[in-house]
DNA sequence: AGATCTTTTAAGCCAATTTTAAGTTTCGGC
DNA sequence: GCCGAAACTTAAAATTGGCTTAAAAGATCT
């Protein structure tokens, strides 16, 4: 994990560094604004901390350049500043938190986890090969290019995709994405990997569905 | 945007979910950490304060819960500690954040915009394209001019923006917006998305909403 | 209380999705 | 290479679900 620490005086920024290190953080450190917007600009931190009252560019102002840059990056404002307004135009600038100074390394470092947990996690997509599922959103992708599926092709392709190696029998097809339990002698299934093969092979993704004769579909990695 | 408040005192809570409901939350309050708790794991909501003494279960002890089952769900503490070590144990138990008592109603309505922004994106005012949307004013600029939406509306577009390129399902739609959680065949949701697209349209913010049939809506940049 | 604005309900219409069905192609064993 | 079974493709019918509109019900303001 790497973090970017704005800070003027050189013994906070001192203190921090070494306390963060050994945590087993990578820390860098700007001594003012306009030397630590360049490195949040040019490097990709895991986490910024930045000092309210710094030089040549205030840190609020720092903060607001970032956010413009369309960076996502959790931002921590350091402030002896605790006034409501304060806090507000902070958080209004785009900051996820704030500390008031002085404060105890033990709280900083605790704010600092729960940045970094809600930001590395939450992805629970399926994937096959260059293929990305979503569930949640009902979403497909081919590399960054977005597939649109009917909610039948989607449950079809999202659990060949689940079953992926596997071969998926006709029945258990059947079974699991129509809900039909009994035998019956309909061609819904050929005609719905037609369709999937179609949008696929349209977004560059072709013959990723194999037919196994006779039995089934498998999808493999590959 | 749906909250879960879990608040023993009535006067509070009562408070808080007036308030709350004025800024178009949907709201949903538990007496006891038990009750909180049941609600926490059936329903799905985007942020849940919580206050620190509560019977039944305490706080702490919610909190624990809800991320041991896995969820990701921003979570405030409301406290009348302020001991370190109390907010140290806080945020090891998983929540978020916390604010302590008495609080100012405009920051707590601060920090949860805050922890509402962190988790669906980072951007400090919701924009999607040209659309700029502004949760604590509730007004809605297309460009620099003004498009005027009643409460629903608003909830609704404010619901979309904030899940753009996320397809919404009507079910999470109808949850988050009217805060109906049982199955209902209403179409409400067709008509708020007519009116909504009309007045974009009259704006000159045309097809910004994009129905994906049989799942519910989307809002994408471009 | 009356007027106005907002929200919800209900119904008909239309378009997309799903299914059926029929014709065509492919595969594997002989 | 021929034959039958299985899979593929296509088109059209059936169904589902979304859109629109109008009007009723509910809020809010004067």
């Amino acid at each position: 994990m790497r973090l970017l620490i704005i800070e003027d005086e050189p013994g906070i920024a001192g203190f921090l560094k070494d306390g963060l290190e050994e945590e087993y953080f990578a820390v860098d450190i700007a001594y003012d604004g306009k030397n630590g917007l360049d490195l949040a600009m040019t490097n990709e931190y895991d986490l910024i901390i930045i000092d309210w009252m710094i030089p040549v560019i205030s840190g609020i102002e720092v903060c607001r350049q970032i956010r413009k840059s369309g960076s996502l990056v959790p931002i921590m404002f350091l402030t002896a500043k605790d006034t409501l307004e304060d806090v507000l135009f902070g958080l209004e600038a785009g900051a996820n938190d704030y500390i008031k100074k002085p404060f105890a390394f033990e709280e900083l470092l605790a704010r600092i986890r729960v940045q970094l947990r809600s930001k590395h996690q939450g992805d629970d997509s399926l994937r096959a090969g260059h293929l990305n599922i979503n569930p949640g959103t009902h979403q497909v992708f081919y590399d960054s290019s977005e597939i649109t599926l009917t909610p039948k092709e989607f449950a079809l392709l999202e659990y060949l995709v689940r079953n992926k190696e596997k071969v998926c029998t006709r029945s258990r097809i059947i079974e699991h994405v129509w809900d039909i339990h009994f035998d019956s002698d309909t061609s819904v299934i050929d005609v719905y990997i037609t369709f999937l093969r179609r949008k696929l092979e349209n977004a560059g993704c072709g013959n990723l569905i194999q037919t196994i004769r006779g039995v089934g579909y498998i999808i493999r990695e590959s």
